[in-house]
DNA sequence: AATGAATGAGGGTTCATTCAT
DNA sequence: CATGAATGAACCCTCATTCAT
């Protein structure tokens, strides 16, 4: 699925790449402290240090920034998580390294984490796949993982079991930045990431163990 | 924490009740399809049978239509939940059940689920604590069982572990709602349930069977 | 011109008489609080002691409420004037007791003189004729008592002097009303008497004597 | 006391300026006709000859054309005001230019000086001391030149006199405002400043030839 | 390419009035 | 007679979007 396109009046196409900048910058702040709905397209072009018309030659309505933000969130966390699970391809310590590098991600990027989170819904029904899309991009790294742990016999995993352990790891993920209000009084970042760890580490090796 | 009152002119508390039933009923279907910002409070009226005017005879914010729709699906849930972890209580027996029926209540009440899971930041900062309150008193529920399971020496886990347990049961069963679009394509909720569940408890059993 | 009359549901002219008392103290106060357009009908019932449907047995519309309340206040002040002009009829003397007369009821209904005054503009074009005839027969009160200390010779004044001065001091007794904000850091009601009365008697004394 | 500011979205300060005047033109006919309560944006809106958006980038509430309305008379009046009593500085003959002048002024403005008379009190709690001060602004303007009269021997008055005076002649400025429904069928405008210039001065001078 | 004034559909909320009980 | 729930027209105000400069 090729990205989607968000038309522009502008032709200078690094001059759109670098107001887009801004205004997902601008945007996000913003999202974060009122959400989609309640900021305003005026507020948007503030907070990016251009006009209102300005705004509009880079986009062509106010749901081009959410996409706009929620696909660049996206790639951030995406770009970060390819670069974790890429060293040790397919071990059991890659996989360890990964969700590490993946929960760390989301504590840094918090904020955006939690926008993404939140308005991917107001997205309309164009837009929405796009997204998604990106969504099961990155539950599919993580199968991929643990599939190699699965065939180099690290782990003996049905399929199915692969699947619901891969979305279970990136929801923890997600987890941390949308009740970070109740986990935060409780643990610190690396309480969290060694207590999922185990728990979910023990629980598969149970199952290897088991079937030995 | 007392629940949070939503003022009505009305006096008569059962037409108050009944009255606020189907405006919850109305609106829940609405901000299923069209989010809570995008739901006009005309189209609630209408949803809910009677006039605009009337619908503000019992609220006084559209914002408290939110509050309402929350807080009816939380005590929902909740109670459902209550019902479920009370046969045997504090055996692993009462844990695997409270799961299960936890799972199910989402499932047959996916809507209101993720509306709730969507649109509990649109709260205003008033509304919104009465509310999480909910959500931690349901995971806490959840802790109380496991607790008893520690007790009686079904389970040898760490307070911090209990409730990193519990945070991830709960938030497990949201994700049946919110990421239905991509679970449901690869499982039932009964291959759900069963997955998850021995997940969990593969790793809790081991962490018990590494003791001894 | 007869009293515009205000149609009731309720027969019982002895109950409509009292219920629209009650009204009419409760609306006044409402009145001079926030105005007659910022006054809801339910707080008139509310201010009253009975329901907004009992409300309605009694008047027609808002606007009844409006014209009772100033038709009421005229009555009251007009009375009063009526008494303390009625003290040696036509003299000088019975002149100046009525200026002080009416001075001092306006002082002690400033409140009501206040809300007459300022919101006769809002009654309909049909009421309004009736409660502006009160204010001339007002007028022509002191017109009377000024005429005939013309005609005894105590006065000697044009017709047109008259009504001038009948005119005015009607206006300075509400001007002590609607300008007290002003007025009372300076004066006392007595002193106020005292100087409008000297400032007027001097100068229609001096028409007399520049005559002789 | 400075001018209180009303907000505009528009930078352009003429255009301010320009559309402002636009509005308040439109306002005072609509304010004439039906009262600030019963007039909506959308119709001052049109009566300036725009939208009712553009309406509000000009001002923030409703109530910000009424303060602009009677802010805008009360200059006009006052300015007016300044420049008869400025000739002849302090005599009796610039007293007795200067109410004429008043009075004209009132008479040519009567639509004007009716709706800021009437509409005041509408003004909330935060604007109404602006208004206030300026009504005595113009008051001590009088006071002024009455007091010049005092110190040059022309007339012989307590300085309660004076106030009283200076209040009086405002009021009955303004009362030929809001009574002309009666006092027109009786006078012209130059009848009125004779009539009211010569009960007020025989006064006065009756004041001092007493003393002599 | 940038600006910001103008637009007007549409949203939340109020409140005078009615009418069944 | 009294009540108060129901109604819906109407009001104030916002804000995404356009377009002339």
């Amino acid at each position: 699925m090729k990205k989607r396109e968000v038309q522009a009046s502008v032709k200078d196409e690094r001059l759109v790449k670098k107001r887009r900048d801004q205004m997902i910058k601008g945007a996000v702040t913003l999202f974060i402290q009122k959400g989609f709905h309640r900021t305003t397209t005026r507020e948007i072009a503030k907070a990016s240090g251009f006009s209102i018309g300005t705004l509009y030659e880079y986009i062509r309505t106010k749901e081009d920034v959410l996409y706009l933000v929620c696909d660049s969130i996206y790639d951030q966390v995406s770009e970060r998580l390819q670069e974790d699970l890429d060293t040790n391809r397919g071990t059991l310590e890659s996989l360890r390294l990964g969700i590490a590098g993946y929960f760390r991600v989301v504590d840094e990027m918090q904020d955006e984490v939690l926008v993404m989170y939140q308005e991917v819904k107001s997205l309309s029904k164009d837009a929405l796949p796009y997204v998604l899309k990106k969504e099961l991009e990155m539950v599919e790294m993580f199968e991929q993982v643990i599939n190699g742990c699965v065939e180099n016999g690290e782990l003996d995993l049905t399929e199915e079991q692969v699947k619901m352990i891969a979305h279970n790891i990136f929801v923890q993920g997600q987890m941390w930045a949308f009740r970070r209000w109740s986990l935060k009084k409780i643990y610190t970042i690396d309480d969290y990431i060694k207590l999922q760890t185990d728990l979910l580490f023990q629980g598969i090796i149970a199952e290897k163990s088991k079937q030995i």
